[in-house]
DNA sequence: ATAGGGTTAG
């Protein structure tokens, strides 16, 4: 036994109770809190009982207290029958309060109910503290309705803001954020005086709901009370406002915050996340880094997806080194974000390595990992992936996961499947579809040319189409050239959506495939004059880190639809060989440095024609890969480009070459402009790959070439040019095959150079990018802002 | 006594 104060080091909160509330500064029992258990309870009380300490009513309140705070809150429950049963003691309202409360945390509904049957026993329910630790306590165990009730069956006067602001957190907490602001106007209604708590809960449910009203009012009450905007109370504003689509509010709030932490910084960029703004995320990520706040699991789990959503791998890959290098990324949500963001990158491997490597998995693990399939062509890995899902009968699937699963039938032409799995959803899980999944499955028989049967679908749909279903049907008319349904369709889309450019677009593609041309220009006269207007596509390109942001300006309007007719005179080729699809060739990884080789000795000849470097008499037009291109005839243009590519072969076969560069120079050797062809294969990636995949995604090189003209700047007269390839590390001196290529020394520009990207694709293991880098502008360019 | 941010979507 120990009476020393002296053995109590202070540390747990059980000692440092006994000692303020006890002058005596005396001890039961010298064992820490945190380990405690049930076979301490008797001792506990038995020496307590013989030395009459106990006896006395704030010490028991403060060792139930300590009890009830601690690792094992049942505990107090089991101190408490004991005392009941030896001690006589009666249970007085604060005892009751700390019980309900040890209820709450485990939480247990079952003792929970004992104690309020007790308290109402007793005639305590009505204290206010008893009452609220009730209305707690239904809280915490998840049913809101019970607290509800207490609060309602109690008198006005025991209940006070504690008692709403529990009523509305757990509303919340059980998902039913709608509630929760009813109870609020309820509160008001009571003239029940709101704290800053109200006020923080009432700003989440705000943000579930998107009720922007209430949320604005909330944000002009925490002003009229002089609140202060705190670290609490402004994360919940950021929130609030980026969920209601006022991403410019939420940054207002976040500016003029006087202080800022983790959560702070994470509402504000998964705000941005949320609204699209993936590379302002990315941005703010790196200013939070500058400002020495520490990330955690959420915030690296927004800039993760950020990430994904723009296609930025080598910065995504940065952030799963940097989770491993900070103890980060151990949570669930950050290792879905990661499976996420490979995949929308084109790494499946990748994402697959890092699901199979779980031991846990939720609905997102899953959802994400069979999206990720379906987006990368692998449909029947993403239903079987979710047979097994279902097969492992952990976790309940949801509506989301289904759109993955519609999404796989859809792209891999699986029509049977889609309907099967479409049943099964409401059949077997009494999930109730939505449009979303009404549009996967118009999207899935469009596909598969069953067009017929998708306007009928589209008829016996119990919820009324949307543009997105009407665009699923237009498109699919496309490939079938359906004039007049497509024509239908593009009116149902107009009535819907009468400013927005609807299916003009979609239409006047229908047009193009039937060559019915004099429509095709209707259509799009009939865009320019009306207001109609294209919401600007935005792109993404990462150079060395670096993310730039592009939008598809008025300007460049002109090319895109020369490369869309091309890509779709490519497309109907490829149906015509489809016999090539059926049978795909495979190329080892030895051949795809060569398939490289070919098509840059090509791509740089196609750079010095665009420029208009030579006469034209110099190029030749040939078909290579199916498409028109220039390749250099003259014997020494010809002999430089084959020999400069050729000798890269065995770099690119090693994975050495990070660039490939063709610079213009003017006559004092400084660079003007630079075609930059930006190169990685993976050099771990073990199968083989299809020839034509591979093929595929080359060409839309060519094209874009084939129009890039217009991007790029006038040459000065007596300038010249050069091929250039910048190496990862450097070949040894020795190597015979280095010996052709030596140092150049290009001048720098002095200012980082402006990058317009021109195409990038990925196709495992081959990723490539071409942009131009020219010498920045004086003045910046703005880009032309949504209308 | 009650309290903030995060991952999936046709």
């Amino acid at each position: 036994m120990c009476l020393s104060s002296r053995i109590l080091n202070g540390k747990t909160r059980y000692f440092s109770t006994l000692r303020s509330s006890h002058t005596e500064n005396k001890c039961i029992l010298s064992v820490p809190v945190s380990s405690l258990s049930h076979h301490h309870l008797p001792i506990l009380l038995s020496r307590a009982t013989v030395s009459g300490l106990l006896l006395k009513l704030p010490l028991v309140h403060s060792v139930l207290r300590s009890l009830s705070l601690g690792p094992t809150p049942s505990l107090s429950f089991s101190f408490l029958s004991l005392l009941r049963r030896f001690a006589n003691m009666t249970l007085d309202n604060y005892s009751l309060n700390i019980a309900i409360s040890a209820a709450a945390r485990v939480p247990s509904l079952d003792v929970g109910s004992q104690f309020h049957a007790l308290s109402l026993k007793l005639s305590l329910a009505s204290d206010s503290f008893v009452l609220n630790a009730l209305i707690n306590m239904y809280s915490s165990c998840n049913y809101p309705a019970s607290a509800r009730l207490v609060l309602d069956s109690a008198p006005r006067w025991a209940s006070d803001v504690v008692s709403w602001n529990t009523i509305i957190a757990g509303y919340i907490r059980g998902g039913m954020p709608n509630k929760a602001l009813q109870s609020f106007h309820q509160m008001a209604k009571e003239q029940v005086r709101l704290d800053e708590v109200t006020l923080l809960n009432v700003l989440v449910a705000c943000a579930r709901t998107g009720a922007m009203k209430v949320g604005s009012l909330c944000h002009a009450l925490v002003v009229l009370n002089g609140f202060e905007i705190n670290c609490y109370i402004g994360s919940s504003l950021v929130s609030m406002y980026a969920k209601c689509g006022m991403v410019e509010e939420a940054r207002r709030v976040f500016n003029r915050m006087p202080e800022r932490n983790v959560v702070c910084w994470t509402s504000m960029i998964a705000g941005c996340t949320q609204s699209g703004r993936f590379k302002e995320a990315v941005d703010l990520f790196r200013d939070m880094q500058i400002a020495g706040v520490k990330a955690d699991d959420a915030t690296i789990a927004t800039v993760v997806s950020s990430c994904g959503q723009m296609g930025a791998l080598d910065l995504g890959r940065y952030l799963h080194a940097y989770c491993d290098g900070h103890g980060l990324g151990k949570e669930l949500s950050v290792k879905n974000s990661l499976i996420d963001m490979y995949s929308k990158c084109g790494d499946v491997n990748k994402a697959y390595q890092i699901f199979r490597g779980l031991t846990k998995r939720d609905v997102f693990t899953w959802t994400v990992m069979i999206m990720g399939f379906a987006m990368n062509g692998l449909c029947v890995e993403a239903l079987d992936l979710f047979a097994q899902m279902e097969g492992e009968d952990k976790v309940m699937p949801n509506e989301v996961i289904f759109l993955g699963v519609l999404t796989a039938c859809s792209h891999g032409g699986l029509v049977e499947q889609g309907y099967h799995h479409f049943h099964r959803m409401s059949k077997v899980y009494n999930l109730v579809p939505r449009i979303e999944h009404y549009g996967c499955m118009v999207d899935l028989l469009g596909r598969a040319k069953l067009l017929a049967e998708a306007e009928q679908f589209i008829k016996d749909m119990p919820v009324a189409p949307d543009v997105v279903v009407w665009r699923s049907l237009l498109f699919a008319c496309r490939a079938s050239g359906q004039v007049g349904l497509a024509e239908y369709a593009a009116e149902r889309i107009e009535q819907l959506e009468p400013k927005r450019c609807g299916g003009h677009v979609l239409l006047s593609n229908v047009y193009a495939t039937t060559s019915r041309w004099v429509d095709v220009n209707n259509v799009r006269t009939g865009m320019g004059n009306s207001r109609t207007s294209k919401k600007p596509g935005c792109s993404f390109i990462e150079v060395d880190g670096c993310i730039h942001e592009f939008f598809a300006g008025d300007e460049s309007h002109f090319e895109t639809e020369a490369i869309c007719n091309t890509l779709f005179g490519i497309n109907e080729l490829l149906v015509a060989e489809s016999f090539l699809i059926l049978l795909p060739p495979t190329i080892t990884k030895g051949q795809i440095a060569q398939v490289i080789v070919d098509f840059l000795e090509v791509a740089v000849s196609c750079v010095v024609f665009l420029k208009g470097f030579y006469p034209p008499r110099a190029f030749e037009r040939r078909r290579y890969m199916n498409v028109v291109v220039q390749k250099a005839v003259h014997p020494q243009l010809a002999g430089y480009i084959h020999s400069a590519t050729s000798g890269l072969l065995p770099f690119i076969q090693k994975g050495l070459v990070e660039r490939v560069v063709v610079i213009f120079y003017d006559k004092a050797h400084v660079p003007v402009e630079k075609f930059v062809f930006k190169l990685a294969v993976n050099q771990s990636y073990g199968s083989k790959i299809e020839e034509a995949s591979l093929e595929f995604a080359l060409r839309a090189f060519l094209i874009k070439l084939a129009v890039a003209e217009p991007l790029t700047r006038t040459l000065p007269s007596d300038g010249s040019w050069e091929i250039a390839a910048y190496f990862r590390s450097l070949p040894p001196d020795g190597e015979k095959e280095a010996q052709l290529w030596i140092p150049t020394d290009t001048k720098q520009w002095m200012q980082p150079p402006q990058i317009t990207p021109i195409k990038s694709m990925s196709c495992d293991p081959v990723k490539m990018q071409l942009y131009l880098e020219q010498p920045s502008r004086t003045e910046p360019r703005d880009p032309p802002t949504e209308p």
